[in-house]
DNA sequence: TTTTATTTACGAAATAATTCGTAGGTTTGC
DNA sequence: GCAAACCTACGAATTATTTCGTAAATAAAA
């Protein structure tokens, strides 16, 4: 798995998510995902995904003469990382706010309300088991 | 204020929250600000903030000299369309996951904890006064 | 008043990202 | 075998974004 610093432009997050989601896939498959939404030649997608194999965000096993991509990338750390520059990127450093903003403006049913509970207080479980210092 | 849809790219966004967090400003104080992390030269920031006044996203009062810039797009709405777009573009659609990475990246203390629980308890109830047919 | 500094407008260069045509090689189906 | 379909590589055109030089106007300083 990759391990540096890794920028994926818009264009290139949408192939990671697709490959994220389905698995390694040919670029047919993708290209066949990506046109489901919009128009896109397919050496169009294709260059993409090869620069992206450039940029090791993808492997791909060359052995067919269809190659399978395979993302090299965490989704979670993607996630994590796109995250982070938000909060401190438009948030302020407030990620209690993002959480709002996101609760906010987005249908999110019981199910999900409840699992965010859970978490919650997994972490306040975790705070409380830390020593913090009084001022 | 401006309604249509907008979308800044990082070097605007950039400049939308300096407006955000100090008010109207010439295009001098935000250069300030913004070679406070970055070099840039003057009339780069100048021509940045000429693009977003074409593009409507922020005003400007030209009776003096040195113009004064206004955003006018609110931030609340710009969190929530950056944040929507973060949702269906990488978490799936689920805003839970979100919630998640962005508590889960970040040092929340137990008063932020609260709030968040307070906000979810609001969403539960406007939820349950909503009638949901069943299958 | 004359020079110096500051500001805007404008255009265009530099860089980044996206899109696609074409060529050459393989495979598949007659 | 031969044509049609499909695949990759490559280069280059197109579009978007960022950067900045220069000129003209105004204000400030000397």
């Amino acid at each position: 798995m990759n391990n540096e610093k890794i920028k994926p432009t818009s264009s290139e997050l949408e192939i990671l998510n697709i490959l994220w989601a389905k698995g390694p896939s040919t670029v047919r498959e993708i290209h066949e995902i990506l046109t489901q939404n919009k128009e896109a030649g397919y050496t169009t997608t294709l260059k993409l995904m090869q620069i992206m194999h450039e940029k090791k965000m993808v492997k791909r096993d060359e052995t067919s003469k269809s190659h399978i991509y395979i993302a090299d990338v965490s989704q979670e750390k993607m996630q994590g990382q796109i995250v982070r520059g938000m909060i401190d990127g438009i948030f302020n450093g407030s990620a209690s706010r993002l959480v709002m903003q996101a609760l906010g403006n987005h249908k999110t049913d019981t199910n999900e309300l409840n699992e965010i509970r859970k978490y919650l207080d997994e972490i306040e479980r975790k705070n409380s088991s830390v020593k913090i210092p009084k001022k």
